[in-house]
DNA sequence: CGCAAGATGTGCCGTTCGGCACTGGCGGCG
DNA sequence: CGCCGCCAGTGCCGAACGGCACATCTTGCG
């Protein structure tokens, strides 16, 4: 009663990682991997030619990101949605929300172990959804206690003056702006800024305005 | 660097169904089956005596059910909570919302594989939580319906391209990365960036962002 | 047909950002 | 006391951004 095997295409920038989940995957009696693509544009085209019954996507990568070919892939109004997998190595990111709002059949940690993985697979196979038992942790306290969250994800790690620079980041103000506002030179806007970097996993101002306004800490 | 293994506690009523998971958990490593209980009440007397790190509790059992045995043992006023792994043979939607309000850290489902029981056990030693996918699916039905709609403002003045972009650069990407995402040159993301500074007033990228993310076309 | 608007493309140039290395002051803590 | 984390500052340099002018091409509309 073996049917055919569960065909699955890898999405990541990095090639050890396709690498090692390949090795996973295909070890898997029940499962196939059958191409991989370096970036989001060649996962959405290598998708739509191929008809993989699953996606393993990571979230950061090169142009397309895992989000937005999530929402191309399987997004509510795609008419043959594939089955996709979000893959992601921090578990800061808040991007859990997006993902499953994109039509994601999976949240994935990097860090969690193989046997996750293929179960993700499996479960997206089936039309089923598999979270991260730490995103989980986090998501059901979304669900039971929605008002109080400041323990925002990471959050905590920021000193006060980097949170405060954060706000004045998020809000468009420039270095040279921000040290006018705070009475410090520009260059210490920078390290600080290098120090927010760091931590949240950013790599622009952007992604930390990004960071801001999706966690919460510019509204509340 | 092998530390202690996770000592699990087995509470279900039939004797085939905990030597069946007996099996399954002591074939792991880096976990053991310390006691088993056939009952509710006795569950929660040998959780007090012996302490286990994860209870793995069935919900249909004589006396004290499941759902009652984790408000005892990992519910909100209990001092020093067990982890409890809610386990059944049935997904209904009130078996959930009881097990994870009473403090459960997993919820299974008995027809998962070898492979999610003992991921959910090692999740809730690390006070994680595990949910069957199948069961995942409906829960986030419950999650993902409530998000009201705001008032774009402005958004009507920019066109299709323009709100993609903007889309685009609120989630941190370069003009580089966009010009892959959307097979366009750098220089014509560039032209549409000023159009849309224009349009919206803004002085940067980030001030962009800042507009996405407020005026809730990120959200929504 | 003629015109306007949108999308795409090129080139130039100054400003800003991001990464790296390094120094120093200050307060808490064992 | 010494160590460490936080805050602050300086310098350098390549990459990215922002503004400007200008040139197609398509599409829709009167």
């Amino acid at each position: 009663m073996t049917s055919d095997p569960i065909r699955v295409l890898l999405a990541d920038d990095q090639e050890n990682i396709r690498h090692a989940f390949r090795i996973i995957l295909d070890s898997q009696p029940d499962m196939t991997v059958v191409a991989e693509a370096a970036t989001g544009t060649a996962a959405v085209e290598q998708a739509r030619h191929l008809r993989p019954d699953v996606v393993l996507a990571d979230i950061r990568m090169p142009g397309l990101d895992g989000l937005e070919v999530t929402r191309l892939l399987a997004g509510p109004d795609v008419p043959d949605p594939v089955r996709v997998v979000v893959v992601t190595t921090f578990d800061l990111d808040e991007y859990v929300h997006t993902a499953l709002r994109n039509g994601a059949c999976g949240f994935l940690l990097k860090r969690s172990g193989p046997a996750l993985l293929t179960e993700a697979v499996r479960a997206a196979m089936s039309g089923d959804t598999l979270i991260s038992p730490q995103v989980t942790v986090r998501l059901l306290r979304h669900l039971t206690t929605p008002p109080p969250r400041p323990a925002r994800t990471g959050a905590a790690r920021l000193t006060d003056r980097e949170l405060q620079i954060t706000r004045l980041v998020a809000r468009g103000h420039t270095n040279a702006d921000i040290a006018t506002i705070l009475f410090i030179s520009p260059g210490t806007v920078k390290n600080h800024i290098a120090g927010i970097q760091n931590k949240l996993g950013t790599r622009n101002r952007v992604d930390i305005a990004a960071w801001a306004w999706e966690s919460g800490i510019m509204t509340s």
